[in-house]
DNA sequence: CCAAAAACGATAATCATTACTATTATTATA
DNA sequence: TATAATAATAGTAATGATTATCGTTTTTGG
């Protein structure tokens, strides 16, 4: 049974309020400006927690750090192979729930990442 | 200049006859079998050079280690959370790159990744 | 208040990946 | 074919993100 966690709803609250998909030593950091003695593996473990019960997302694009994304809504993610920059593109309905459920695979989150270059990269 | 390089040729032969998305060292056990004084190193930079030219797929999964796809073709991957396996379905156009192209996203690859149980780990 | 269980902070350990370097293989050219 | 330039390699050391450990603290239900 979950316990509630001070150190657990600073996290999330860093990643309700950010569209930057940060990473987990950012959020650290960030956290660390309320809660200066907090630990970074409470930061993992909290992390690797709400990602499993689905309340955030955990995203990989394959720069070596994970990254976290408190927007669960469906969507997919532009990843800037340049500057680095996630950009997200809403979706209307998920999609990736009807593939899923044709194939008798069932789906629970769906992590879509876009590689390129974005808008203002390309015209450099 | 990209010289000729017979491990490079072997890795992507290794990953052109597999459907199982292997990770580095599973594809240096495989070319040992041909080439057995092959090193890690030389597999983790041609994987990442064959990435880098499109040739090959990077994906993340999320389970620690980077997994790697010679199917370049539009398709989105169904990954158990059970059992590991990660399933291709396939895509009949890439509809994720168009989103991109309509904001302005100049996309050169996309890795979607469903997670969820497959049917067999789901029936126990 | 009390006891059980969950979560914590601090730190050590893991391990996938990358960097380094002397040597070898490839390729264009004479 | 010999040569020179340089890309690629094998072997190994270093890096760094993440996970595990463990004694202590916090939460929670009775």
């Amino acid at each position: 049974m979950r316990k509630y966690s001070r150190q657990r709803e600073a996290i999330l609250k860093v990643l309700k309020n950010s569209k930057a998909h940060p990473s987990a030593s950012f959020i650290y950091e960030e956290v660390r400006k309320e809660i200066p003695n907090i630990s970074l593996g409470t930061v993992y473990r909290n992390l690797a927690e709400l990602g499993k019960s689905g309340e955030i997302l955990e995203i990989s694009v394959g720069d070596g750090t994970e990254r976290y994304d408190g927007d669960i809504s469906p969507h997919i993610h532009f990843a800037c192979r340049k500057c680095g920059k996630i950009i997200d593109y809403p979706l209307k309905n998920d999609m990736f729930s009807e593939f899923a459920t044709e194939s008798g695979f069932a789906a629970d989150t769906t992590v879509c990442v876009v590689y390129g270059l974005c808008e203002e990269c390309n015209r450099k």
